[in-house]
DNA sequence: ACTGTTAGGATACGACTGTATCCATAAAGG
DNA sequence: CCTTTATGGATACAGTCGTATCCTAACAGT
């Protein structure tokens, strides 16, 4: 046999690749031959590892999935036990908009597919998914705050976390167009968390 | 001459016929032909009637923006005068929000050209610009509420206007992607609207 | 009535698309 | 050693794309 090669890590390239074109000029440029000139191969070898176009895109659309699910959790799901709520809630959402340009560039991508999904059933199913997991956890802890006093009662910790989480992809589409920049979306997204938890003692000036 | 066409009508029905192919089936499923064929005409038809796929592309745009413009103006700016600063509000995130079937369609071809625009620069001019105008209205409004009493004086009615808006498009996205009813996310936006401007009489029962 | 312009039908061009096929090379197993 | 199999280069195919061209038909102005 000849050279003896990773799929996986073969695939991996490949799918990088695809992402690479689909953030920077748009899911409508990436062809087959664009994938293999970005990675350096030969058309080829990506119809050798990819049966299809289809393969390749849903690769790039778990790709992407993971790439998110994996920054939010290292952000905060690590040591979610010693922050505070109001801390997980930063971490998250932090987490969520774009902020260095390769969290910019997976965004740009994922709201790529995101809206190609819309029209396009192939895609439908992997991309419109609800992410039930993060809003669930959310929630939860955001119950248990507000049990613990951490939150006023008239809030309802559910549409409070709708909230942010809608608000957090309403800001992250205005980042991407260059209509606000990642400060002031953040600043906004703190305006609200104060509000949800209280005039926080985080950043007060010492009492006189 | 020959028959003496009205040209505006005729560009007016093709433009038509793209938003109608763009909102249902993709932006990237718009071509010339697809087009032609919406429209019950030839090729040539489109051609003869827009120079170029780029001058087609901005008619779209600009009818598109056109009619959200027109949305929110009849919800809202029409008897601004004699709605309260919440009725405003209510006016215009119900205008955002997909609420018809016509708004749908609407909101998912500009969602479309939104998402082109942030890796085409052809669109980025036209589709990225930032509406000052809406949020410079409404940011007026609330201000003016806040010296009236109506607004709790430790809100910042900037950012709560930007928040509002943020949010519609977050939840609008949400909507198209059928992950949330139209109703729920009405609900989320009213209530912030209660939370904005207290709990609101409008159908508060009778005190007994 | 003739002429010139406008409106569109028909067709073609080169570029690009996804996919399929043919074939060469290289290494592992007998 | 030699056959088999994994890898990938080269090329082809049928569509579709935006755009260009050619030509005809119908009417306005003179």
């Amino acid at each position: 046999m000849p050279k003896q090669v990773d799929h996986d890590e073969r695939r991996r390239q490949l799918t990088e690749a695809l992402l690479r074109i689909a953030s920077t000029r748009g899911l409508q440029a990436v062809s087959m031959r664009e994938i293999a000139a970005e990675a350096g191969v030969s058309l080829r070898v990506v119809q050798y590892y990819f049966t299809d176009k289809q393969a390749l895109l849903d690769s790039g659309l778990a790709e992407l999935a993971a790439r998110l699910d994996r920054r939010v959790r290292q952000r905060a799901a690590a040591d979610t036990g010693r922050l505070s709520t109001r801390g997980v809630f930063e971490a998250v959402l932090g987490a969520i908009l774009p902020s260095d340009e390769q969290s910019r560039l997976d965004s740009l991508a994922w709201t790529a597919y995101y809206t190609a999904a819309l029209t396009d059933p192939a895609l439908a199913a992997a991309a419109l998914t609800r992410p039930d997991a993060l809003e669930d956890f959310l929630t939860t802890r955001l119950t248990t705050a507000q049990q613990a006093g951490d939150l006023a009662s008239d809030r309802d910790p559910r549409t409070e976390v709708a909230t942010l989480l809608a608000l957090a992809n309403g800001l992250t589409a205005s980042v991407l167009g260059r209509q606000r920049s990642h400060a002031a979306a953040t600043a906004i997204i703190d305006y609200h968390l104060d509000r949800l938890f209280g005039p926080t003692a985080t950043l007060r000036p010492p009492p006189d």
